[in-house]
RNA sequence: GACCCCAUCGUCUAGCCUGGUCCAGGACACCGGGUUUUCAUCCCGGCAACACGGGUUCAAAUCCCGUUGGGGUCGCCA
């Protein structure tokens, strides 16, 4: 039985990185038919903060990537947060002190900054390489009783460990290279390391999906687990999403949070298939995918090894690709955010000529607003047509309007039946009397077809706002006389 | 600096394992054209890459070595 997790550290709001590999975690899990853990990862308690971890919550559900255990639905292998198990941590580490796999350390943060530094100057890779690991039990205790304090580190263990990585294949490291870490703070609480491979053993988790940034960080974990004497999980390390300057993507560079995506109108579903898309390919031609169908083409050995830029460019058009997709009904729910204050009737006329031309959500008030402004400003110039001067432009929206009040019902086609005709009657090329009434009646050069808009906009507006325009038209042509 | 990883169009990638079917395919972006009352959608077309150098081979994007470039890590963060 295939058990995974994600291990999110509320330290920040919820990272596009984290919802990526929570992703691919869940992929590889439904598609086995395995369990998918959350497990809060909030040893460091100064960082940590509870609206963080709704952060992450609400993030991961908006995408649906919904998880069997966690400190929020339960399960047979809590607490799920770290914060909670530290009884847990504290034997697993009695019983690494007990075996000499650990030592308490007193060297002063001044003393390892020193240290550092004399090894990097001498070119050296910055381990520890202090006096603590061979006092004995007697100095030890002597220390402790002067009331020092210290932290305790791990004996990493002097030989080249390897694994199989599921996405890169063999992989090695030198322990000796690494040196002895810390596993507990002098004020007693504990390092990531431990508490992460203790948790991924007491909680069975059997395949370890993971940013490639802890690839360096598995020989440690593979040497705890070995200490601990636990079969450690099989690891996979995906490839980081990437700025565009192809360093690791930071929000120093690049909104990194889900919550920002999700307030600018990104649909979950575009979100999953993009994230998807980021060091993943199903090895068809095939690129939009829903999360079922991720499911069920997803394949771990498929995940690419190299960083993958998160290109802005493909999401939007995904977006757009899938806002199309959505049934009127269903957008109209998503767009309620955006437009809290419209009438939902109107709306659902309003929305139909909107949607192919939305890329996110967050553009629908400034593409509908003529739609619920009762005065609108523009630049009066846009309304001279092309070819013409303002005084024909003039002459010609007078016509517009004669014509218009003669009908009765705006729909579709009794406009365009008695707006062509016109265009006929004043010789005008179509395009530049549309454009015209297209500014007098929106305000703006670019709407969506403009029969429909009159037609939702209704008589009586159109009416109003071309007699405005006339006005204008004429305040400009009387300024030139 | 040390260690580890990576390397195909501007970007995401297919192909690489099992060399020839690849003068390298798709998508986004971009450019041009068509449809059209504008914008958008849609359709058609175009631009554009095997990082470099050696090998191995009848044949290399595919295998090997090296170089270069990029990234990650080196925390009493995770």
């Amino acid at each position: 039985m295939i058990r995974t997790r994600i291990a999110p550290a509320p330290t920040g709001p919820c990272h596009v990185g984290i919802a990526r590999t929570a992703l691919f975690n869940y992929l590889f899990t439904r598609k086995h038919g395995g369990t998918f853990v959350m497990r809060l990862e909030d040893t460091d308690v100064a960082r940590s903060r509870k609206e963080f971890e709704q952060d992450v919550y609400d993030s991961l559900r908006w995408l649906c990537l919904d998880w069997d255990e966690g400190p929020d639905v339960g399960g047979d292998f809590g607490p799920y947060r770290q914060s909670e198990r530290k009884q847990i941590y504290q034997a697993a580490l009695q019983k690494l002190l007990e075996a000499n796999l650990a030592y308490p350390c007193f060297c002063t943060p001044e003393e390892l900054e020193e240290e550092r530094n004399r090894r990097l100057k001498l070119k050296l890779p910055p381990r520890y390489k202090g006096k603590c690991p061979t006092l004995s039990r007697a100095e030890q205790e002597a220390a402790k009783a002067q009331g020092k304090p210290y932290s305790i580190r791990f004996r990493m263990p002097d030989k080249t460990i390897a694994f199989e990585d599921m996405i890169r294949g063999k992989v090695q490291f030198d322990g000796a290279e690494i040196g002895d870490f810390v596993i507990v703070k002098p004020d007693g609480d504990f390092i990531f390391h431990l508490s992460n491979v203790v948790d991924d053993i007491e909680m069975k988790i059997t395949h370890v999906i993971r940013g490639e940034d802890h690839v360096s960080n598995t020989p440690r974990h593979l040497a705890l687990a070995e200490a601990l004497g636990a079969t450690p999980p099989t690891y996979g390390h995906i490839p980081l999403i990437l700025n565009p300057d192809r360093s690791k993507m930071s929000k120093r560079k690049n909104p990194t949070s889900v919550s920002d995506y999700r307030q600018w109108g990104y649909l979950p579903e575009a979100m999953v298939n993009f994230l998807a898309l980021i060091g993943w390919s199903s090895g068809t031609e095939r690129e939009v995918f829903s999360l079922d169908e991720l499911v069920a083409a997803f394949s771990i050995e498929a995940v690419g090894r190299a960083g993958a830029i998160f290109d802005i460019e493909k999401l939007n058009w995904l977006n757009g690709n899938y806002i199309r997709a959505l049934p009127l009904e269903e957008l109209q729910k998503r767009l309620r955010p955006y437009l809290p204050d419209a009438d939902p009737d109107y709306l659902r006329r309003v929305i139909p000529l909107i949607q192919e031309r939305l890329k996110r959500l967050d553009e629908a008030p400034a593409l509908t607003e003529f739609f619920f402004r009762d005065e609108l400003e523009y630049d009066p110039a846009l309304l001279i047509a092309k070819k013409h001067t303002a005084e024909e432009s003039r002459a010609a929206l007078s016509q517009v309007l004669d014509r218009l009040s003669t009908i009765e019902e705006f729909g579709i086609e009794s406009l365009e039946n008695g707006l062509r005709g016109l265009v006929e009657e004043l010789g005008w090329k179509t395009g530049h009397l549309f454009m015209a009434i297209r500014v007098a009646v929106t305000g703006s050069t670019a709407t969506p077809p403009l029969f429909e808009t009159m037609s939702v906009l209704g008589k009586e507006r159109c009416l109003t706002r071309i007699r405005r325009a006339i006005e204008k038209l004429s305040a400009m042509s009387g300024e030139r006389t």
